[in-house]
DNA sequence: TCTTAACAGTTAGGCAGCCTAACCTTCCGA
DNA sequence: TCGGAAGGTTAGGCTGCCTAACTGTTAAGA
């Protein structure tokens, strides 16, 4: 990609993600008793497979202790469990219970009602170049996180660049 | 829209948007001396002419004490100043400085050498899908805030149904 | 076996963005 | 002139994110 073309793209991005991070906070706040926005995609991970803490923080690019309090609250909620397995004592398995998933239905109800409003007015090529776009996002940034995977931690579970 | 894309759409709005949101803001981080992802699109927008306070807020989606202690963060680090216009004395008009000019600048440089490694495994066509769906993220969130320019504030400035 | 290093997670302390409630100042219309 | 409306700020609180420091568990080597 031309360098302007990167440039722009990454313009784009730090204004617009903000735009929609906020609008879709509110909307969930708004909706009651829902997981915060950082904890949706985490009971979408365990509604597939439960994991251990430390596969959890890779897979969302954040540190240990972030992931362990984030599933504290969720624990306090009543929507995913903690268990240790007698094989390692060490490792915290986390798992989502029914009602974490029913909260996930939830969840996307409530951000369907949100969104159709929304995109009510876009015209059906608009749409399926959203759907396109999204799709583009969660390659480059969820699918393939930078070094995760092969971090050291202890100097936390990010790739060394991004440490603050 | 289907229903059930709509309901996609939205969970992978819900999904994916956190972790880009995560990922910029750890890359600003590490890049040092950065305005936060929130205060970027803030900058941008100041670029093209002083606002007031109000109209910040309504832009950005945000209530008025919100951005008014942006406005101070920005205004600590030199990349905004604040000015009272004799013909109104209540407004607070909000100009970027040419050290802010030069940090946007700055970032967007920082933004575009994280990104582009990134980008790098992308073909031409992702690229493409990639920025036409942000096109439209913006159209949808941020071209068209909800009921923003017309609400009746004192009960903040959103849209009534997404007061928490 | 015993000691030590590596590993998994938690606790403590701190920063930033977001919110509502309450407040101050300025403007304007009756 | 006086009271309400309008523009901002301050105070207090929540959450997510971080690093540093700590606890408990496992594994490896003398």
């Amino acid at each position: 990609m031309p360098r302007t073309e990167t440039r722009d793209t990454a313009r784009q991005i730090l204004e617009i993600i903000p735009v929609v991070m906020r609008t879709v906070a509110a909307e969930l706040r708004s909706a009651g008793e829902m997981p915060a926005p950082a904890h949706f995609g985490l009971l979408t991970i365990l509604g597939d497979q439960p994991r251990t803490l430390t596969e959890l923080a890779l897979l969302q690019g954040v540190s240990l202790p972030t992931m362990s309090n984030s599933i504290s609250t969720l624990v306090q909620r009543g929507w995913v469990k903690r268990s240790s397995p007698a094989k390692d004592r060490r490792v915290v398995l986390i798992e989502v219970t029914p009602l974490g998933r029913a909260t996930v239905e939830r969840v996307g109800k409530a951000a369907e009602a949100h969104l159709s409003e929304r995109l009510g007015t876009l015209d059906a090529a608009s749409r399926r170049r959203l759907r396109a776009g999204l799709g583009v996002l969660r390659a480059v940034f969820a699918d393939a996180p930078p070094a995760a995977l092969r971090s050291s931690r202890r100097t936390s579970a990010r790739t060394p660049a991004s440490n603050g």
